[in-house]
DNA sequence: TCGGGTTTTGAATACGTATTCAAAGTAACG
DNA sequence: CGTTACTTTGAATACGTATTCAAAACCCGA
């Protein structure tokens, strides 16, 4: 390993002064900054990024905490959180949340060196939240959020629920199913609350057509299952994510019902392959371009670069649109 | 901050032996243990894992440089990659390789401290290599490799385009495309190769049915345009990756033509999505369960923890099979 | 109680960089 | 040439941990 000291003693100078050469301040002579420039080349060195970090308290190095990439909605965050940090300097450490236990990842998080926290994988009373103050870096929170104040950039999940039944309501669907959760997750909860308000305001509900599911394969088939499997089955069918109606859409073709033509489905989060011609899902989605893990990495690296105050909270909840496709049709 | 200095004091011993308390050295007295572990509770006391990696010379970092998320292949390597990295007790530090210019992410990479690289994203004569070689770490490449000997995961890919021509061929087709590229990539070489070596075997090729492209939506889009555009359409397409049989997929049926009744389509890699009901896309990949990027990371960790001695080259084949499914038939 | 051996301890140092501070050098000006 | 002001330099130190080495403490048998 080759350090400034040897960089140093081969174009003698003092360590001081390659330091400085390093990091660009002015105040070395042309002479001696060339070679010092020299003699760095020809030994091929590079800067120990871990020496620099011990002095300057900056890892310039980010923990991405991420759902499942087998929900294409974490596909496209993780893709614009890493491409952004990079852009901006910022390396990313990439974790995934575990159904089962948390806690691992998060004491590997919390034990790391870092500039600050990006994470989609909390709870609404995550007692996670706690620590995370504690460590005192700015972190920010996308899609999910926590019940106590902090950074977020969420969609309104609410007003999203609502909007895919004021959808089904109007095609004039009258048994409705929700596939979705967990409940204890800010967006499944809102998305659930909201739809079966709405629902209530002009059905009466059937509670076997509410499945609360986590999002793993197994639930979403199992729900399915289920639900086409009662005398009354539904008509229509609320995916909480693209990702469940996804797999719901894998499983309804499986049991061999046409979509829409038996039964329609809504998926939420209007991912890229929603848009496929093998799929054309109608879905809810923001308006903007740009996702939420997009948002919420400009937002940290902007506190991280002291663009915004960290006290001055980002609560962005943006609004819902529909995207009607061909899963849905009027009964 | 509070430092090993801090415990120390508080406890009333010195810093080394908080030093020793914390990396499990038996070697401290029972009442001093106590004494440090309960200080250390007092004051929520965490390594500083940056100034533990100057000395112990181990960052217990590994970074990946991986292709894009929107290639399915990459969700479940990248997945695949993390969490077993995760339960070594490895972070993974995030890049995706940038079509135009990968120096940006490789200069980063360069100048980190690691303990070990994984890529996909090698050419076959990348001047990279040199330079992964100069920094004296582990690295493993899997799914494509270099020209130069190095460790590598991959599928045999020379035979993957023979299966893939065989399987055509039987179906008494033609007229035969291929869409993939960069040519400049083991992967898409070899597959190309072997498909057209095997094709020639029994027919005359048509150039106008061989397409190179990148991976780019906009590429195979043009791609299956013109191809399907001309007077002597292709009966059957060789998509060298599902990613692009799937966005070739997409054109298609905007296009109008079903699969396979109009043209059948062979993908490969045999992602996960390719089984989804709404494809059923008939595909190569190898028997094995675990994906390449598995295979790759366990190699890697065992280079670094000793298990395979770094100079014995891991050089990992894969035999490929022919996953029929129903985006192919008879002509 | 003494001596030899073993265990436990803390002072000192190293890791590779950035930064402070005082000294040395240089330029400008009268 | 002397003075002042400014630029450039290197020695020393700090960052937080692990480790070496010698000293101290302890244990046990004689």
């Amino acid at each position: 390993m080759v350090s400034s000291k040897d960089v140093a003693k081969r174009a003698g100078v003092s360590q001081s002064t390659v330091s400085r050469v390093l990091n660009a301040s002015n105040q070395v002579s042309k002479t001696n900054a060339e070679k010092v420039t020299k003699a760095m080349k020809e030994l091929n060195y590079r800067p120990n990024a871990i020496a620099r970090s011990l002095v300057s308290k900056q890892t310039k190095t980010l923990a991405l905490i991420s759902g499942p990439l087998h929900n294409p909605f974490f596909v496209e965050t993780t893709t614009s959180i890493i491409n952004y940090a990079n852009e901006k300097g910022y390396k990313t450490n990439v974790f995934f949340e575990n159904a089962g236990d948390n806690m691992a990842v998060y004491e590997s998080v919390l034990s790391m060196q870092l500039d600050g926290i990006i994470l989609s994988s909390i709870f609404m009373e995550d007692p996670i939240y706690e620590e995370l103050k504690a460590l005192n870096l700015p972190f920010v929170m996308f899609n999910r959020k926590h019940n106590k104040p902090g950074h977020f950039v969420e969609i309104d999940n609410r007003k999203a629920g609502k909007l895919a039944a004021d959808h089904f309501l109007e095609l004039g669907h009258k048994r409705i199913g929700f596939i979705g959760g967990p409940l204890y997750t800010s967006t499944f909860h809102g998305r659930c609350e909201g739809f079966i308000v709405k629902l209530k305001e002009h059905l009466s509900l059937d509670d076997a057509l509410i499945h609360e599911t986590d999002t793993s394969e197994k639930e979403i088939r199992e729900a399915v299952l289920k639900m086409m499997g009662q005398k009354h089955k539904p008509t229509a069918i609320f995916a909480a994510t693209d990702s469940i109606a996804i797999l719901a859409i894998d499983v309804l073709k499986e049991l061999g019902y046409d979509i829409p033509d038996d039964i329609s489905i809504c998926g939420m989060d209007n991912v890229r392959l929603a848009r496929h011609h093998s799929f054309e899902l109608t879905t809810i989605g923001q308006k903007t371009e740009q996702n939420l893990g997009r948002l919420g990495i400009e937002y940290l690296i902007d506190m991280l670069e002291g663009n915004i105050q960290e006290d001055t909270p980002v609560e962005v909840t943006l609004e819902p649109i529909l995207y009607q496709r061909k899963t849905t049709c009027a009964i």
